[in-house]
DNA sequence: GAACCGTGGAT
DNA sequence: TATCCAAGGTT
C-alpha cells in the first residue's frame, strides 16, 4: 500500500470558495469604516513603537497596555535609551503587566538590534524572529504594522475568526490546527495594504467575532462564514481541554527597620524572575510570628502565602548567604519592580502599621 | 509536546 | 465566585 503514511489521520485541509483577494478586500473595506485607527502605537507606527506595543500586548488586553505603553515611551523614547537603561528601571516600568521575561527580552532586543543592526530593524520574517522575545506572530505583526509589508499573523483573534470562518474542528491550540491556521494566514494575507489588513483582522476578532456572543449581524464576512452558514458559530473554536491547577504554599519574611525593608532579588528563573520581593523561605521559620497572609492565582498554580516575622535575635545576617538581599529605603520602593501581590501586601501592611 | 510564565477584564 | 482568555514566546 502506498498509504502506509496514515494519510486519513492527517488534519483535513481547510478550504474556502472565497478567493484570498476577495477576503482581503472585505476586511480592508470594513477596517476603513469600523476599525481602530487611534491606538497609541498607531501614531506613528514606527518599528520601535510597534515592537514595544506588540511585546506588551502578548496575552494582555489593549486597555491594560495603553498606560504602560505611554509611560514606557516617556522613559525610553527609542532603542538606544532602552538598550542603555538600568534593569531596575525597566522592571519598575513593567511591574504589574506580568510575564516579566517579556521586559527583559525587550531590553535584550534593543541591545541586539543596536549591536547587530546598528539600531535599525531587519525587514525579513526570518531575521525578525531572531530578535529576543519575537516569535512567529510578533515577526508578522512588525512586518505588517511597521513596514506595511507581507506579514501573516495568527493570534487569539485570528485563531477564533478563522476557526469559525473555515469551520476548523479540533483543539484550537493543537499543532494540527495551528498548522492549518498558519497555512491559511499565509494564503489569505494579501501582498498590499498589509498594515490595514492585519489591523482589520485583529479589530474584527476583538470587536465583532468575539469569544462570547459574537456580533454576526455586524460582520462583513457573515455570508461567507462556514460556521454561520451551518448555524454552528458557537461550536468554534472547539472548547479547550480544561486543566485543574495545583495549590502551593509559600512563606515570606517581613523585616522593616529604620524605615527600610529587607528584600530579596528573586532567582534568574521561575516565577517573578529577577524581581524584588519579600525574601521567600522553604518553610515556617523558627520562632516566627505570623504577620499576615495572602492568596494569588497564577496561570498554572494557586499560591497560598504566609508572611512571617522573626523574633529579634536574628538580626545579624551572614553576608555570603544573602548576596541577593538588600535593605531598601521605603521611599525607594517605587523605583524597583515588585510582584503585584507582594506590593499589595506590603502597602496594606505598612498602612496598618502607621 | 507540554509546561512554564502574570495579571486583570469580562461575564 | 468561578471561569475564560487576552496582538505568545521560551524551555
Amino acid at each position: 500500500m502506498s498509504s502506509q503514511k496514515k494519510s486519513n489521520q492527517l488534519p483535513q485541509k481547510a478550504t474556502h470558495p472565497l478567493k484570498p483577494q476577495a477576503f482581503a478586500d472585505i476586511v480592508l473595506q470594513w477596517q476603513a469604516l469600523h476599525g481602530r485607527h487611534d491606538l497609541p502605537w498607531q501614531q506613528p507606527a514606527t518599528p520601535y513603537r510597534v515592537l514595544v506595543s506588540e511585546i506588551m500586548l502578548q496575552q494582555t488586553q489593549v486597555s491594560t497596555v495603553i498606560p504602560y505603553f505611554q509611560r514606557w515611551l516617556q522613559a525610553f523614547p527609542d532603542l538606544h535609551s532602552l538598550a542603555n537603561a538600568e534593569e531596575d528601571q525597566v522592571m519598575a516600568l513593567w511591574q504589574g503587566l506580568g510575564y516579566y521575561s517579556r521586559a527583559r527580552n525587550l531590553q535584550k532586543a534593543a541591545q541586539y538590534l543596536t549591536q547587530e543592526y546598528q539600531g535599525e530593524f531587519p525587514n525579513s520574517l526570518t531575521e525578525l524572529e531572531q530578535i529576543p522575545g519575537v516569535g512567529r506572530y510578533t515577526a508578522g505583526a512588525i512586518r505588517s504594522f511597521a513596514f506595511d509589508d507581507y506579514g501573516p499573523i495568527v493570534d487569539g483573534n485570528v485563531r477564533r475568526l478563522f476557526c469559525r470562518f473555515f469551520a476548523i474542528a479540533g483543539a484550537p491550540l493543537s499543532s494540527a490546527v495551528n498548522k492549518q491556521l498558519w497555512q491559511l494566514a499565509e494564503q489569505f494575507t494579501p501582498q498590499n495594504n498589509n498594515r490595514a489588513f492585519a489591523q482589520g483582522l485583529l479589530d474584527l476578532g476583538a470587536t465583532v467575532c468575539t469569544p462570547k456572543k459574537p456580533n454576526c449581524n455586524d460582520c462583513p464576512l457573515q455570508s461567507n462564514c462556514i460556521a454561520f452558514q451551518q448555524s454552528r458559530v458557537d461550536e468554534f473554536p472547539n472548547p479547550k481541554p480544561k486543566k485543574t491547577i495545583p495549590l502551593r504554599q509559600g512563606h515570606f519574611i517581613w523585616r522593616v527597620e529604620n524605615s527600610q525593608i529587607w528584600l530579596q532579588r528573586r532567582p534568574e528563573s521561575g516565577i517573578w524572575a529577577r524581581l524584588w520581593s519579600l525574601p521567600e523561605v522553604d518553610g515556617v521559620p523558627k520562632g516566627a510570628s505570623l504577620v499576615g497572609e495572602f492568596q494569588h492565582t497564577f496561570s498554572h498554580y494557586k499560591l497560598q502565602a504566609k508572611v512571617w516575622q522573626h523574633d529579634h535575635t536574628h538580626l545579624q545576617e551572614p553576608d555570603a548567604n544573602y548576596v541577593d538581599h538588600h535593605w531598601l529605603p521605603l521611599e525607594a520602593l517605587d523605583s524597583v519592580g515588585l510582584p503585584t501581590p507582594i506590593r499589595q501586601f506590603l502597602q496594606a501592611q505598612l498602612q496598618a502599621e502607621r
